[in-house]
DNA sequence: CGCCAGGAGTGGA
DNA sequence: TCCACTCATGGC
């Protein structure tokens, strides 16, 4: 099987969402060409790379490399589901975002948008101490390199294809061997003491979810060395799906907020608290929904 | 050159 | 519990 579809939910918008994944920085864990998005990643082992259009109604997944059997479309399937927050009702958010005259513009402006996820835990978590206290161009630079140094790749057309590495392989570096790609000496202990801890299987996404809150959860993340408050509600929100997740002390949802009239300066963390109050379930796709208005989109 | 960037750990009050 | 300090480096 070379081909299947996925249906389209209300509230869909694929380039919104393929926007989003490119907005200018250079992502190697995907590539947005033209209206494509093409993406490697593993599936019960599998090394698959899809490339996803949106025709007819709907989203048409193409699997360029790697043999995929009737689970692994079923997989497939899930995972892109879930990477693209597909299986989700955003009318009540809609709702609430129109009640709101400053907000109220991104239920057209960004109509459609789904929050994108990075379904992987470990992946996101890396990521996010990779993102730590740097600008984003920078980040991706960083990412870049440590993918193409320890990730796996796949060939097409020409082209390469990148996978994040997995928690074993990075388990292996050493800080010496991340210093020359430009790692501060902590991001790069961060790193490799996080994969270590996912290599001896002291974290899963199981074992979180198995976790009878979402504080328990914050708990559980925050006990590994690196993540603090930020980058436990960032990966609850971007992996794990949270609802509720707000990256306390991110400075591009402060700008945000302050952009958008929200609050002053950027210590008002009681008017902030207030403000989220009343998207009670909606926080994550609101933070989202404001860190997609700090990128400028080109018109046309 | 100075300030900022999708923070976190540490130590002292 | 709460602040100040430190780390570290590219982007602008």
């Amino acid at each position: 099987m070379k081909k299947f579809h996925i249906s389209l939910p209300e509230d869909f918008s694929f380039s919104e969402c393929r926007w989003f994944l490119d907005r200018g920085f250079d992502d190697c864990v995907h590539r947005v060409s033209g209206e494509r998005i093409i993406k490697a990643l593993q599936l019960d082992g599998r090394e698959l790379l899809v490339e996803m259009t949106e025709g007819w109604g709907q989203l048409e997944v193409r699997i360029l490399q790697g043999q995929a059997d009737e689970k692994n479309v079923g997989l497939l399937s899930a995972y892109i589901r879930e990477w693209m927050d597909m299986d989700r009702d955003l009318s009540p958010f809609y709702t609430l975002l129109k009640k709101d005259k400053r907000l109220a513009y991104m239920t057209e402006d960004y109509k459609g948008l789904r929050l994108m996820g990075i379904v992987d835990l470990f992946e996101s978590l890396a990521w996010s101490i990779i993102g730590q206290q740097i600008n984003l161009k920078f980040a991706f630079t960083l990412k870049r390199r440590l993918v193409e140094k320890y990730g796996k790749s796949i060939s097409h057309g020409g082209e390469t294809f990148h996978l994040f590495p997995d928690a074993t392989m990075l388990a292996e570096a050493t800080v010496e061997d991340l210093r020359p790609l430009q790692f501060s000496g902590s991001k790069a202990a961060y790193l490799i003491g996080l994969a270590n801890t996912f290599a001896r299987g002291e974290l899963s996404r199981e074992a979180l979810l198995s976790l009878p809150d979402r504080e328990r959860r914050l708990q559980a993340l925050m006990k590994v060395k690196g993540i603090g408050v930020w980058t436990a509600n960032y990966c609850l929100m971007k992996s794990l799906r949270d609802p509720s997740g707000i990256p306390h002390g991110d400075t591009g949802l402060l700008t945000a907020l302050a952009n958008h009239g929200v609050i002053r300066d950027r210590k008002e963390l009681a008017k902030i608290d207030r403000f989220f109050s009343k998207y009670k379930g909606w926080e994550s796709y609101l933070v989202f929904y404001l860190w997609r208005s700090l990128a400028v989109k080109p018109v046309g």
